[in-house]
DNA sequence: TCGGAAAAACAACATCTGTTGTGTTTAACG
DNA sequence: CGTTAAACACAACAGATGTTGTTTTTCCGA
């Protein structure tokens, strides 16, 4: 398989084939043959960019996140108060097709972390950066005053992302279960009731 | 390696042998012959026992699944009211070493589900149960007039399971993030907040 | 006691895996 | 044009893996 106009590959490269492979097959037949054929190319490539299979996986999980994070600030940009909150969520939520493939890859990886302790802790770094993101919000809105300074920021916090996760974790098991709607019912409805932020009006954009 | 004083090893056995040696070494290691190295013995109590790794893996995860309801089924036994909600929670959220057990092999597996339709539908029949079964005692509550009627008991119960999901997947991946306390405080808090359930007075048991 | 079936050991196979080392092409540069 | 190094192809290896088929052991009932 000769490349075609091919100019060189870069390590992002082999890792968005990477994921492909692991959406399409699976991580666990996500070998590096498989990873390099995606690529028409052969194992060559990812031993060229990468000294370990270990570290090549590390990197698509990585950038994954990044992307995830790139994608929280362009959601972020110009916004302010307490929509700010909910476009966090909206790129953690599996809205749209770009979210669903990155749930679909994070669970993949999820158990290998159970096993890989610099899986595991690339996994918390991603989690902590929304942990972190949800608790800045919340506490810059008490000091705004337009946030009750009864509630602690750390613990709503901590909240929205276990509901966050466990709505993306459910999606991924039960599509149908989950759909937008209901997705923004729930975080909504917990916004409300303990957050005292009312919904908004209009139907909510499950695309972008 | 000669069996000791060795009756015959169940399918049951063979099945948790192989929970252990995905709770040590990761499911990726979980070979057939590590599982029955588990048992000091060789791979023929495996072949003889299952078809298939793939029939011993489903087994496995679905005596998971039904450990986790005799659990819930002990732990409503003689209970009413909303605690009955409260207990069915208490069984699914990682608070003692067996739960967190359970949350550790369910996460490993979740990403072989993936890609792997049987285990999928197992992962789906699992949280189907626990949906249900809020959903019921929540509807059981509204009929006996101990909860209004506004809520809604399929949105409530679906958002319940997220909510635990969550804990349960944040907990394996950042134990010191998600105390008991602090699992009891999302789960009370959400129940305060939209249903209008009071947290218990005193110190809730965290061990069994 | 003896046959026979259950239960497991054992050996062997074909396949796939990550990794290493070596060869080959391409492109930039002086 | 000639050199050099990057970027990749390619072959090969050693090990692990699931699976199959064949023995061997264990145990129970006639």
């Amino acid at each position: 398989m000769a490349r075609v106009a091919g100019r060189s590959y870069s390590r992002e490269q082999v890792a968005e084939a990477a994921w492909r492979v692991i959406l399409r097959e699976g991580l666990h037949n996500a070998s590096v043959r498989a990873i390099a054929k995606e690529l028409n190319a052969t194992t060559g490539v990812v031993t060229y960019h990468f000294h370990d299979k270990a570290e090549l996986l590390l990197f698509a999980l990585d950038r994954l996140g990044a992307a995830i994070v790139r994608d929280m600030d362009a959601a972020l940009a110009g916004v302010t108060g307490i929509e700010r909150v909910r476009r966090i969520l909206r790129t953690t939520l599996p809205l749209g097709p770009r979210e669903i493939a990155g749930w679909k890859l994070w669970v993949s990886f999820v158990g290998l972390a159970m096993s890989d302790k610099k899986l595991r802790d690339e996994h918390q770094r991603r989690l902590e950066i929304l942990n972190g993101r949800l608790e800045f919000e919340i506490r810059a809105l008490q000091s705004r005053g337009q946030l009750s300074v009864d509630i602690d920021p750390r613990h709503e916090a901590d909240a929205l992302v276990a509901i966050s996760d466990g709505i993306g974790l459910g999606y991924v098991l039960r599509p149908k279960i989950y759909p937008p709607a209901k997705q923004w019912g729930i975080v909504d409805g917990y916004l409300n009731s303990r957050l005292g932020v009312p919904r908004p009006r209009r139907g909510r954009p499950i695309s972008r």
